[in-house]
DNA sequence: ATTTCATCCACATAGTTATGTGATTTGAGG
DNA sequence: CCTCAAATCACATAACTATGTGGATGAAAT
């Protein structure tokens, strides 16, 4: 038995809801409210399997529901519900530990599917919003190294440089004069247009070459 | 009518897969291939508007072919099949321009609507592979830590230190003394536990302190 | 055959960084 | 009031980094 506990703050929704969970087999509400102002109190009380947070409700709405629970709770399985795919809303709520995220026009029979989907360790999602979320993680997970022609030499002496290792130890490490590894180190600040140590070691992160 | 193309090399899922989509109103199989060995011809002869592709095929792989299709043609949409939800693959296939990850296990009515949802800018995914992805961007994104306490101070002489400015520079920046900024670089190696300055940088880096 | 490039090494010098040992002032909190 | 931490500054020394100039080798490309 999936045990459910729902936030939303529009009573035909709401009642539509409880009515659709609450009638088929293997799911039961445990209770509904119309916002998250008591959430930690209820969440405490109820120990639920899984939890709707509408996102929009006046007073304490879905996303800071979703951030107090989780600073207590990181089992139950969290789904949000929205009207519109809002791609700030998705963003906030991924990052705060929401295991899905749907939108209310989701048909009844599927919504049954994402909760028994999230109980089991999925995160369900509208495909839509899915598109969002991998567009922002191929934003922030973009294929740009290689652009500097680093040579596999150059890549090692940059590599040791970013864990802290200074020349003599890079000598060391390689079996090469302390010498060598000089000259490769301004081969690499060529190759990369900087002039410091720092530079080039943030420049690795920054465009991911480490 | 939804033009697919399709790259599989097991011939009776292939058969299967062709037979499906063949034989549901609004769906045509263009062509079907055993791998991607000639990807670039057969895409720019057929121009389908969806593509199916296995991850495991002999020869060029599903994941060298979607490569190789996003390196000329971004509109096509392209659905990843496999049999298994290897995180590995999964971020890679999204790291270079898929659309959609699909286990083969997929119920061929819900293969037909991803397939709808992939053509209408959605990205349908296995719910198990979207709580991957949600996994790795909450990883990525995760709140800042403020573990080191840093004092204000401290925060601007690190930020000018990852900019790469000289310790003099820091020094004319903020209207303080060279030994001034000394003192405050010494305090933040020994808040951040390390010893030197490429550390702090990539320090700062990797715990997202800038 | 010649050029290009990565790799390797040497020596010298100016400038920077790391470390230590102080010290003063100021504001917040017990 | 007293303490503590942050922020400021000074002086000294050892170690390290940046920069320049110069050269040697071998493999790959033209």
């Amino acid at each position: 038995m999936i045990k459910v506990l729902l936030y939303e703050d529009n009573p035909q929704f709401r009642e539509g809801l409880t009515m659709l969970i609450d009638g088929s087999t293997g799911f039961s509400v445990l209770a509904s409210y119309k916002n998250c102002d008591h959430v930690k109190e209820e969440v405490e009380k109820w120990k639920p399997d899984v939890i709707l947070l509408d996102i929009n409700m006046p007073g304490t709405d879905g996303l800071e529901g979703l951030k107090k629970i989780r600073q207590f709770n990181t089992v139950a399985k969290i789904l949000m519900l929205t009207v519109f795919d809002d791609n700030k809303n998705v963003f906030e709520a991924i990052r705060n530990g929401a295991d899905g995220y749907l939108l209310k026009k989701t048909p009844p029979a599927k919504l049954l599917e994402y909760i028994q989907d999230a109980t089991e360790g999925g995160a369900p999602m509208t495909s839509s919003i899915a598109a969002q979320v991998l567009k922002m993680f191929q934003e922030t997970h973009q294929v740009k190294y290689q652009e500097y022609n680093l040579s596999e030499r150059e890549n090692q002496v940059l590599h040791l440089l970013v864990e802290g290792y200074s020349y003599k130890m890079i000598g060391n490490e390689l079996f090469i004069a302390i010498d060598t590894v000089r000259s490769h180190i301004k081969k690499i600040y060529e190759k990369l247009h900087v002039n410091s140590k720092s530079e080039a070691v943030a420049k690795a992160f920054r465009d991911k070459l480490i």
